[in-house]
DNA sequence: ACCTTTCGAGATAACGTTATCTCAGCTTGG
DNA sequence: CCAAGCTGAGATAACGTTATCTCGAAAGGT
């Protein structure tokens, strides 16, 4: 910058303001910069100006796996771009440790906020960061322990809209296969499902399987469920990746069997019949986010907020299977 | 900083010594600068310490998007973190103007090096980037016009192996149904796809398909494929979206044509048959950009390169299916 | 003609780090 | 016992920006 002024004649100052389109400078001498700037091959260093301003217009994504579908980050990145602020993404890969890793390397790197999938149930490391101004929004999980806003599905009444669709159908005995239960949103949807079928007077016995999505657990899962003297006569799955496993299981049966699982996608109209699903508003929920954030950056005493966006159940097919004799 | 060193009694030096671990400090001393750090709530910021140290660690990610699945972009996250260096990614939505932005963003903020996924023919703004010392690679698709670092896939290889493969089991009529050839790879396939024809002394006429990903186009492929005086017995794909879409349209008649799909992907053993696949070697691809970057980074003036990563036939059946009477 | 306002542009001081240089106080070897 | 080396720590100057203050000159009002 300082070359560009020397070459142009002119101060430093007016370099940075020719930069920045301020209007106080004369035409004659914005054009000798602009020349200057271009002959020269100044680019502008943004790590300066952010060290300067105090803010970096950039957000980060904590996320599980970046390389995995995950509609919500697709959400956040949109509703961020429409702001005006830059989203940079990271992934945990489900690692305690490398979330801390990658969280904290953002706030060293004074990222205006951070969009986080919280993993775990340890975040203490998040109490200094938050005492020191980190604005953090958290996605899909909360952040256990800590009053931090953050954005869920309606995990418990996607798992009842489900359980009372197959009841309505004339289902009786309803089999969950789900997640680890370490997992929050597991968790919190095999809760749900337990005080469905108590509800209904049902017992558990062979109907709840949830543990590691590992293919020999569902193998076992699909055949426990599915065997023994009053076998499941419908499923329901815990989310996308267990809905491919159950099917991938099931084999020729899964046109017996109805079945609902929870998280929309692409391969939901791909099969015979096509996917029931519970479907996340996974857009809501990105755009929540950002919003929330965006409150939080703007003025950081804003009243902590927990927000649940509602799901929805998509009829396609798979649920709709009547119970066998 | 200042604070804590005031705080501490010592040189603003000695705090900054603390930090970065240099042992040319006292015991004593960090003692007391560790305990002022801790009661002032103190941060070290990147900012500046990259502005003073020329570099930041970070490479930047610039693909397709963020929330699809991408496998090279798992590859190149783990590559980075082995080699102590931070990805941080951002989608292009498959759009030059946004590409340019996202990639102009992350040359003002001095990222170390750049993982491009190069969108459309004209990357012309990159040339006065790369005349100021970024070092970029690109993946999945060459920076056209450009002498640059890159890493491909095999794609030609590919397809002619997927040819062979259905000829040698008795297949005539083979019909390709591809993505938009405006795009690097969907040429690429094309292309070895009509030399592969001509060179067995067919003809193209209803065999080649390609496009845009769209539902009506693909349904009139595959219609087009299939009927006729002559039909295909055997199709093959462009890639893993246009696998899962052909699926959808063969429906019932997928289990009588042979079919054979670009990339692999989770989806392939969902089905019966599973699908036979050409999967492109995405931990190589990755940490061969990985590789490559950080030696360019090294030295600027490393000989540029252009890497072509084999590609596999996976053999599990769909591509085994025998022709129809 | 003189005072006040406005406007364009420069000087200087931050922002929060680290590298370099300096220096005082020790050791150590002859 | 002193010069030479080592060692721990401080002072100062960058890195590349922008905000604030200042100032000269032109314009406008009485």
């Amino acid at each position: 910058m300082v070359d560009v002024a020397r070459e142009a004649g002119v101060a430093l100052r007016t370099v940075s303001r020719v930069v920045n389109q301020d209007s106080t400078v004369g035409p004659e001498l914005v054009q000798r910069v602009r020349t200057a700037i271009a002959t020269l091959g100044y680019r502008p260093d943004e790590r300066a100006r952010h060290l300067r301003l105090g803010v970096t217009g950039t957000l980060g994504a904590a996320v599980r796996q970046l390389s995995h579908v995950n509609p919500v980050l697709r959400a956040v990145e949109r509703a961020a771009r429409a702001a005006d602020l830059m989203v940079l993404a990271a992934s945990t890969e489900d690692d305690e440790t490398l979330e801390r890793h990658v969280v904290e390397s953002m706030c060293r790197r004074r990222f205006d906020g951070i969009v986080l999938e919280p993993i775990g149930d340890d975040h203490g490391y998040l109490v200094p960061e938050l005492e020191a101004g980190l604005s953090l929004v958290a996605v899909d999980r909360p952040v256990l322990g800590l009053d931090v806003d953050c954005v869920l599905s309606d995990n418990r009444s996607g798992i009842e809209t489900a359980y009372r669709h197959l009841v309505r159908h004339g289902h009786d005995r309803i089999a969950y296969i789900g997640d680890d239960e370490r997992i929050y949103t597991a968790r919190e949807r095999a809760r749900a499902f337990r005080e469905c079928v108590t509800a209904h007077g049902g017992t558990l016995d062979t109907m709840l399987h949830t543990g590691q999505v590992e293919s020999g657990r569902i193998r076992e899962a699909v055949r426990a469920a599915l065997g023994g003297p009053a076998p499941a006569t419908a499923i329901v799955t815990g989310n996308a990746q267990l809905s491919v496993e159950v099917l991938r299981h099931l084999g020729t049966d899964a046109v017996d069997v109805a079945l609902i699982g929870f998280d929309d996608s692409e391969l939901a109209t791909l099969l015979r019949p096509d996917l029931t699903v519970i479907a996340q508003d996974t857009d809501a929920i990105g755009s929540t986010a950002i919003d929330m954030l965006r409150a939080r950056i703007a003025d950081p005493a804003t009243e902590v907020r927990q927000v649940t966006v509602p799901v929805e159940l998509i009829v396609r097919g798979s649920g709709e299977v009547p119970p066998g004799p």
